[in-house]
DNA sequence: TTGGGTGCAAACGGTTTGCAAGTAC
DNA sequence: GTACTTGCAAACCGTTTGCACCCAA
């Protein structure tokens, strides 16, 4: 929590960005939903039972500029909503996520040997990587039995 | 082509759907462009050159419908408009993207060394997967000179 | 004090939908 | 002939934007 805030703090400085209540509370509502996978209008949701006057363009603007900031990530399922989560400090551990194409449950996985891939396509492609997605699309253990 | 068309005409007679025209040069597009990565903008675009009377909700809805007959796979790449591309027939040999954060370019690159991470994925966390998708998104060679 | 930040509501843009007319089988 | 399809235009909905007011530094 400590860590995150101050990582928030240290990057608006180096930007020339202020420290704003509602960045606080955006920040710390992704800390408390770190492993919810909410969508855009359901963090708002979550923010505006506390915090009725933040609104949600505020929200968009901020999980923007938090992506900017190399903060948080961006992520698309093609369900409808974007969602952002906080980025860990080892990239290099970075998870990846099973979507389940009945029920919108999402799961995290590791990362572990993507590194190799990712070296190797930078060198045949001479394309220099900032950023991957892995996912898998499927049926969870629970959707599974339903049908 | 013809394999795609025969395959195309096999699939709607199994769901009682019909081969309209419309469908037929929409398969036509996808395949003209089989590269290109168009997204459904710009395919309906190319369509409407030679097809002017086509809707673009009909390029929707047969998209849609050629992904539900698993014919084609969607993708979206968080850059406005969806892209749609034909599946090969080799599920196994299905390739990735690098998406260029820069200029838009997307180049594909092939799967190799994948299927043992989702054999291991569907044991560990009891997940049927049936589609995946992995990205890396970063600089092409191009825009790397440029900055 | 002042320029960046916010809330509000309207605008935007990709996608979907209702419906009457068209067409494959 | 009948049900599936289509084209059109309007609706939808997640996201962005313009603007007047606000507030962190």
């Amino acid at each position: 929590m400590k860590e995150y805030y101050d990582l928030l703090k240290s990057k608006l400085r180096e930007n020339d960005l202020r420290l704003t209540n509602q960045r606080k509370i955006i920040l710390e509502a992704l800390l408390e939903n770190k492993s919810n996978h909410l969508n855009v209008e359901e963090l708002y949701q979550h923010i505006n039972k506390e915090y009725p006057e933040i609104g949600i363009a505020t929200v968009y603007r901020t999980l923007d500029m938090f992506v900017d900031l190399g903060i948080a990530h961006k992520m698309e399922f093609g369900d409808k909503g974007a969602r952002y989560e906080l980025r860990e400090g080892d990239n290099s551990h970075y998870h990846h996520h099973l979507f389940c194409i009945n029920c919108g449950k999402i799961t995290e996985f590791n990362n572990d040997g993507l590194d190799e891939l990712e070296k190797s396509i930078m060198e045949k492609h001479n394309f220099l990587i900032q950023d991957h997605s892995l996912r898998f699309y499927g049926l969870c253990q629970e959707c599974q039995k339903q049908k």
